[in-house]
DNA sequence: TAGATTGTTAATCGATTAACAATC
DNA sequence: TAGATTGTTAATCGATTAACAATC
């Protein structure tokens, strides 16, 4: 795979074209072209050659096009699908515990290796196969489990404080679910899923189609 | 409020700036500047200006910044959070349980009227404050309830399947949480949230900071 | 007043798109 | 061969950042 930069654009893109290869190869296609993979996931060809070229690992071949195999392969690696990515997530409510359940996470290299909240009844529970230990333990246990990504699910106003006991006990990462903006340290990767900022897309375009 | 055109990133600030300014309302904050907001959420100070600027109904005050509690009004305003939007879920799972019960979709003009599922053990039954129903009842009763939002948490391999279906209905616009990209026509609002595209970002940046 | 902050205009930066020769 | 697709280089576009006069 080559070296590079890439923006979070293209990042978000990666697992979008692994997906559609990952349909394509279960039809049985063996080649495919960046126009047609542009024509189908609604981006330009020019996009979509620069974004494979700059991850697989060979040349795409002229009238041809390029190995679906091949292009799984690369983007599986590139995108760490392949390793084990031990985490823990904290918050173990509806949407704590609908992460906790999903099961395409292990496919991604994405381990959750226990979870953490402040209910009694929640704590010594299973939720899918995790176990729920209490938020004081999570100093404790972190370390062992070598989880360098903490989720965070828990409501906005205790999000930061336990962001920051994820850090303390050994995170680099934190994926936040919280509805609020965290602030960390430029040595913590923080990724936010904002469902906030994801409406006010929609509803904004919505508004604009409907006038 | 001022016309203009809003970029997409430019969009996922507005309610991260929201968040904020309630909190510094909560605390009794009536003036901030925008080298203050640009400074505790990690943007610069003239992409906060600007922003603000093209939102708000009032001009900001040199040497004091702009009144808290009139920026919140134009944010909630431009965000149509004093609308109600009518909309429906399709695929009651954990992810779509979870969303049912999410308490904030109220407070963001976001009316989940009706989920659907195919699951028999689902339907007759209330998620949160929600009744579930039949898919096959979603084109009957999606005109009446005026749906023009539909948010899809089905697994992958029905996703494009409901929501063909949910335009059919008359939706107009479709908020995926389902993992895989979906193909609708250009007048249909579509707007997803993928996970595996944010945890590339993430992994990706991790992998940066380990090396 | 002095100085912080505003709003506006210009410059920079980076991502996307276009153009085109090379290749099977 | 002809033509589709590739890889590379250049042009365009748009968002962000910088510069600066205006203002309380």
């Amino acid at each position: 795979m080559k070296e590079g930069k890439f923006s979070k654009n293209q990042l978000r893109r990666y697992p979008i074209y692994l997906k559609f290869l990952s349909n394509l190869k279960e039809q049985g296609v063996e080649y495919v072209s960046s126009p047609l993979i542009g024509e189908e996931l609604g981006y330009s060809q020019e996009q979509v050659r620069k974004d494979l070229q700059a991850i697989s690992d060979e040349e795409g071949r002229p009238k041809k096009g390029r190995s679906v195999s091949q292009l799984i392969d690369s983007l599986e690696s590139f995108l760490g699908y392949r390793e084990n990515n031990p985490a823990i997530l904290i918050g173990a409510g509806h949407l704590g515990s609908a992460l906790l359940r999903y099961p395409a996470f292990s496919s991604m290299g994405l381990m959750i290796k226990a979870a953490f909240d402040v209910d009694p009844n929640k704590i010594g529970e299973m939720i899918g196969e995790t176990h729920v230990y209490p938020l004081d333990d999570m100093e404790r246990l972190v370390p062992g489990l070598c989880a360098k990504i903490a989720i965070i699910c828990t409501p906005a106003s205790v999000a930061q404080e336990v962001a920051n006991l994820a850090v303390k006990a050994g995170c680099r990462a934190i994926w936040s679910f919280a509805p609020i903006h965290l602030s960390l340290p430029d040595s913590v990767i923080l990724e936010e899923v904002n469902l906030a900022s994801s409406l006010a897309v929609l509803s904004h375009r919505l508004d604009s189609l409907l006038d």
